[in-house]
RNA sequence: GCGCUCGUAGCUCAACGGAUAGAGCAUCUGACUACGGAUCAGAAGGUUGCAGGUUCGAAUCCUGCCGAGCGCGCCA
């Protein structure tokens, strides 16, 4: 099902009418968003002759592509949506509607259909400038404003320093990528962030568990006992071979074997194809005296309050289910304290919007991120928080329980290695991440056809062949495009017209998997028109304005194709 | 107990409140001496967990129940 939504601002809608011949013209663009204007402009025209009054209609017209074909090219419920308010019959309002749209601009015809509905049918040769506006744009094909001049930041991964990515973080990895280049080609100013939680307990447990193998003793009790483990251990006794001797022991395996933990995670992240602007220490916020600012500042304004010799946030008042210790009684920073540091930080870096993307874990830090940011006397709004189900692995059927400590994770590089960058990436952005996703590695492993990538893939790259065809034949695209009448090319045309909107609206709800799922219609959509539309004239047939209208269509396709693939991370590759 | 998310085809998952709930995989039947068969055409497969409600219209929104995952620390 494909769908559209075009907001009109108020000052654009003017007399329409009279002048809709000039700005629709017959060969005019006829976008989709064109057309929801259309729609727009002549239904503020209808209600205003018959007296009825135009602001009962919607901010936002919806225009669909209809499932059904027999439903026309397009399809708006307006009629739907706004009789009632008018207190009109649907059906009727819809009549009009389509009275005054037929033959107007580029609409062959308008019919009323069901209890309202109004079915729209566009002439071949206004939808052409589709393949135009696809071409004319290239890259930039798809891209929107609706994030111009926001400064966003994108905190995601963001894993413990304290083990390589697994399998959740590998998903944050390549939603958040991807969620980071949708709200860039939506005009946004993006920074991507990834917070390193390198200060508190957990370092401590993860240092004493390297020497505890440096020393070929086994894992302490609540320590960490990867493989990785040993493998850092032996790493940084290599590059401080006394260090295991060494009064500053402790000192010397942190400063070494975070250092190496880091440089893997990185590491594994950049060979994912996410890198980050910055990779933010929460140390340097305690270091700095940023922590001790931020707690200052809450004392003074009295958001935090001294009981049983702890400082408490009084995030309830600001909508948290309880409150909050920032200080403990030990006198030491609770971890919601370097949040807090952080997120002032953020702002005073003139962030608009401070996306967090955390796991289902971790949802209970909605409210206290949001009451911290109130408790600042910022604007909560400027703090959201996504939230991501977990990961699971299954083998056979059955979940795998895994376990850090047991050191049975499943990591980023393990996955990557059983079905590469492009099928890991893809696999982890096809679906909502308010669903827990199951991951099989060994069907993965035997079978990565499973995986809709290929399909995608695979049109992209024998649109790719399709085009060197072309090229050593001498065939060159053309622009008759009126010729593009047939069911098929319709079809695709109409899909591609459609890429702007899936762009918008992955940024606007801030899912990535809206894009991926256009893809694989897409793709089939162009498999089935390349299976009853010839491209190439075949041996030695002349080459005719069909042709080359086509392998115009050809070309915007293979753009499109490769603009959605850029925006998941996943290449679009020429051959395959 | 409270909170968040989910429950859709055999499996993995889609579907801004719209028309006959869709893909892929798996199963079955077909299609090139032609542009890439990693493709296409077709079949089969559903009480959208259950029960109410709102609406012209509900998988979607509201209420209750059932089931699953995850939270509910002076851990990080």
């Amino acid at each position: 099902m494909c769908w559209l939504t075009v907001a009109v601002p108020a000052s654009g809608i003017g007399k329409p009418g009279r002048d809709q011949r000039e700005r629709f013209p017959r060969l005019g663009r006829v976008t989709p968003a064109a057309l929801a204007e259309l729609v727009r402009a002549t239904a503020v025209d209808v209600l205003s002759t018959r007296g009825l009054d135009p602001a009962a209609l919607p901010a936002a017209v919806t225009i669909e592509r209809p499932r059904n074909p027999e439903h026309g090219d397009y399809a708006t419920n307006l009629a739907l949506q706004t009789a009632k308010k008018l207190g009109v019959v649907p059906r009727e309002l819809a009549g009009w509607l389509a009275e005054a749209l037929t033959g107007t601009g580029a609409v062959a015809s308008a019919e009323v259909a069901g209890p309202g509905f109004l079915n729209l049918r566009l002439a071949a040769d206004a939808q052409g400038a589709i393949v135009r506006e696809v071409l004319r744009q290239g890259r930039a094909y798809g891209h929107g404003d609706q994030f111009a001049k926001m400064k966003i930041n994108l905190e995601f991964v963001s894993a413990n320093p304290t083990g390589p990515i697994h399998l959740g973080g590998t998903r944050w990895a390549a939603v958040g990528d991807a969620l980071g280049r949708i709200l860039a080609a939506n005009g946004g100013d993006v920074t991507r962030e990834y917070y390193f939680n390198d200060a508190g307990a957990q370092i401590d447990r993860f240092v004493r568990s390297l020497i505890a193998a440096a020393k070929g003793e086994p894992a302490p009790e609540d320590g960490y006992a990867g493989a990785y483990i040993g493998e850092i251990a032996a790493e940084v006794l290599r590059r401080e071979p006394s260090a295991l001797s060494s009064p500053d022991s402790h000192e010397i395996f942190r400063r070494i074997g975070v250092g190496l933990m880091f440089d893997e995670i990185k590491k594994d992240l950049h060979e994912f194809g996410t890198d980050f602007d910055v990779y933010f220490h929460e140390n340097s916020l305690h270091e700095s005296g940023a922590v001790a600012a931020a707690v200052d500042k809450l004392k003074d304004s009295g958001a935090l309050y001294f009981d049983k010799g702890a400082w408490w946030l009084r995030s309830t008042e600001f909508g948290d289910d309880k409150d909050r210790v920032v200080i403990k009684s030990d006198g030491d920073p609770a971890y919601i304290a370097g949040d807090i540091a952080y997120l002032v930080d953020k702002r005073s870096r003139g962030f608009d919007l401070c996306i967090y993307m955390l796991g289902a874990d971790h949802h209970g830090y909605i409210g206290r991120l949001k009451a911290a940011a109130a408790a600042l006397g910022d604007d909560p709004a400027a703090v959201e928080v996504l939230i991501g189900q977990m990961v699971n692995l299954v083998s056979d059927g059955q979940p795998v329980r895994m376990s850090k400590r047991a050191g049975n994770v499943i990591t980023m590089q393990d996955l990557v290695e059983a079905v590469g960058v492009d099928a890991a990436r893809y696999a982890m952005t096809r679906s909502s991440v308010d669903s827990s996703l199951d991951i099989d590695l060994d069907l993965l492993r035997k079978r990565s056809n499973d995986n809709p990538v290929f399909y995608v893939q695979y049109a992209h790259s024998r649109l790719a062949s399709l085009l060197r065809n072309a090229a050593d034949l001498g065939v060159e695209p053309g622009d008759a495009l009126e010729l593009l009448d047939h069911d098929r090319e319709g079809d695709l045309i109409r899909t591609i017209g459609e890429f702007p909107r899936v762009v918008a609206t992955a940024g606007e709800l801030r899912e990535p998997h809206r894009v991926a799922r256009y893809l694989e219609e897409l793709a089939g959509t162009y498999h089935r028109f390349y299976e009853a539309c010839r491209v190439l004239p075949r041996g030695d047939e002349e080459t005719t304005d069909l042709h080359r209208a086509r392998l115009q269509l050809c070309a915007a396709t293979r753009q499109v194709l490769a603009n959605g693939l850029a925006l998941l991370g996943v290449s679009a590759p020429e051959r395959m």
